[in-house]
DNA sequence: TTGTAAGCGTTATCAA
DNA sequence: TTGATAACGCTTACAA
């Protein structure tokens, strides 16, 4: 049971020789149903691996996909790389794990970085906006290095680049019509930056709800709602932590509104009241992601699937 | 900007060896000054790169690292492999991230298939109970194929392998304490698997308490918590998705105990009420996991260090 | 201080 | 259907 069998070892134990043994990993059916059976004797009997540098240097593929994640400690983002994880080993790839901690100074860096860490493509899965021009320097590096690249939302006005094509204005639209089936015609926006690139999408679908930029972050979102006056009947939030915010300063402040959250997780579900929901689950997202790079690795022409928002009742509204 | 430059094109517009510019790289003290400046001017000039790959053939390190948590999209999992991300950062490591989705079957395939992978060495961060002999066996070969194994808590009586030190007592101990103190004399203790690595642990330190196997997930604990007798004044729970699972359950049915959880994560905090928590930070465990397999990889001896639970009192208690 | 040359384990190109 | 042989880009003895 030592080790590092190679596929010369093989070669030798099967009376063939090396390419052989190659082409019985790599195109069994151009090999002979007698040798191919010797061979797989041979290898499985030296419990042999292929050595995966060796395999690269040669072919130039990696088998391995980077995903770039703006916080993974949220759920959102755990969830979604749960899914591109698993969609990324039924495509025979690996997955690199990235956090950019929202900042795009990381970001960069990781960019910058990327083209030599031996990857095929990556995933830009951040809902921040990375719209800088220094940032579009590195991703167009990434690009003449042939890696492929996908994003969760369109970022770039960059050719080379696909997009996974989620209509984030149906998750407010829904919410909003939904709202509006129970009489309640005022709702505040919440959001953490209507600038971006998804919070320019939720304002479109909801225009007659009063928008608030808020930040991200549970914190940013307490001292706002405690500030929101009493012309809102009902509030649609842009994540789970903001709406956990909300809900906090809402508590607080001995206040209650029905809540809609665009973000579909476990945890909405969890918590006391569960919260209702408008959005795309990430575990398309992700299974999405991961078939776009994969085509696009594999030079494979495909078009970019239309991912539709659901919403979900439960008890926050 | 093409692309792909090599280090003997870097040596070619320097005007010397590969192996020079090699040494630039690995060993720029054995090289004189001016040459130095040379080649780096050549280099980023060419954009140039190291391949990784010939580099991992000759060398036989390829500075990435595998992460196998038991659950991403929980956010435990999630915060500690942001920590791991972070510290192999650091060190120089990538990370690849493996979901075993609480499965020990899919935890022996990811097992079986890592040596061919790529990787020095693993983390494997989960709960659950793995000590089965099939699993054994394909750690142990992992361990013959050279790869550094470090694990979350003490699960197998393999030697090889370093453990993290956390005292899991000491969680359900200080939670203990802070209750009496206030004079919760009979808590429930709610636990995954009372005869898992941490289960039995967290037993330990809490010897008073009545201990319920309830499951792992929120719904699991729903149905258990709706029966709870009214013999107890108070809960302490492994995890953040039972807590909300005991939760909605005490909600429903009108009742209110207090709960401390043992498990420190950011929602934890953000959540109305707020919980207590006595446990051990997913970002020190997810340091010290890097810092052993670091050192493991680099023939360092080393010691565990041991990681201390802190009670954060909060809403909940 | 620098260079020469021999691999590392695989796959691709030819020929047989 | 098979096999020699030449890369792939880098590191590392060993020489100079």
């Amino acid at each position: 049971m030592e080790s590092n069998a190679t596929i010369l070892d093989v070669a030798r134990r099967a009376g063939v020789s090396r390419t052989t043994v190659s082409r019985v990993l790599n195109e069994p059916d151009r090999v002979s149903k007698d040798t191919l059976q010797r061979v797989q004797e041979a290898a499985t009997a030296l419990n042999y691996s292929p050595n995966s540098f060796a395999r690269g240097l040669r072919s130039g593929r990696t088998d391995v996909i980077a995903l770039l994640v703006g916080d993974i400690s949220q759920p959102f983002h755990g969830s979604l790389a749960q899914a591109v994880v698993e969609a990324a080993e039924e495509r025979g790839f690996g997955v690199m794990l990235y956090d950019l901690g929202h900042s795009t100074a990381r970001l960069e860096d990781v960019l910058r970085k990327l083209p030599r860490q031996g990857v095929d493509g990556m995933i830009i899965a951040t809902a921040d906006d990375i719209s800088t021009s220094s940032i579009s320097d590195a991703v167009n590096e990434c690009l003449d290095q042939g890696l492929a690249i996908v994003t969760g939302v369109e970022q770039f006005e960059v050719d080379g680049i696909t997009s996974v094509l989620t209509d984030y204005r149906e998750g407010t639209q829904l919410a909003m019509e939904a709202l509006a089936t129970e009489g309640l015609q005022r709702p505040a926006l919440l959001l953490g930056d209507r600038n971006g690139p998804i919070g320019k999408r939720l304002v479109a679908g909801a225009p007659h709800a009063t928008v608030y930029d808020v930040g991200y972050t549970f914190d940013d979102v307490e001292s706002v709602v405690q500030a929101l006056t009493h012309d809102h009947d009902a509030l649609i939030v842009a994540t789970l932590p903001m709406a956990l915010g909300a809900m906090s300063a809402l508590t607080r402040a001995g206040r209650s509104l029905p809540i809609i959250v665009c973000e579909e997780v476990p945890f909405a579900a969890q918590v006391t009241p569960a919260f209702s929901t408008s959005a795309v689950p990430p575990q398309e997202t992700g299974r999405e992601m991961v078939r776009l790079v994969d085509a696009i690795i594999g030079s494979i022409p495909i078009e970019p699937r239309a991912l539709h928002a659901t919403l979900t009742r439960r008890e926050s509204f």
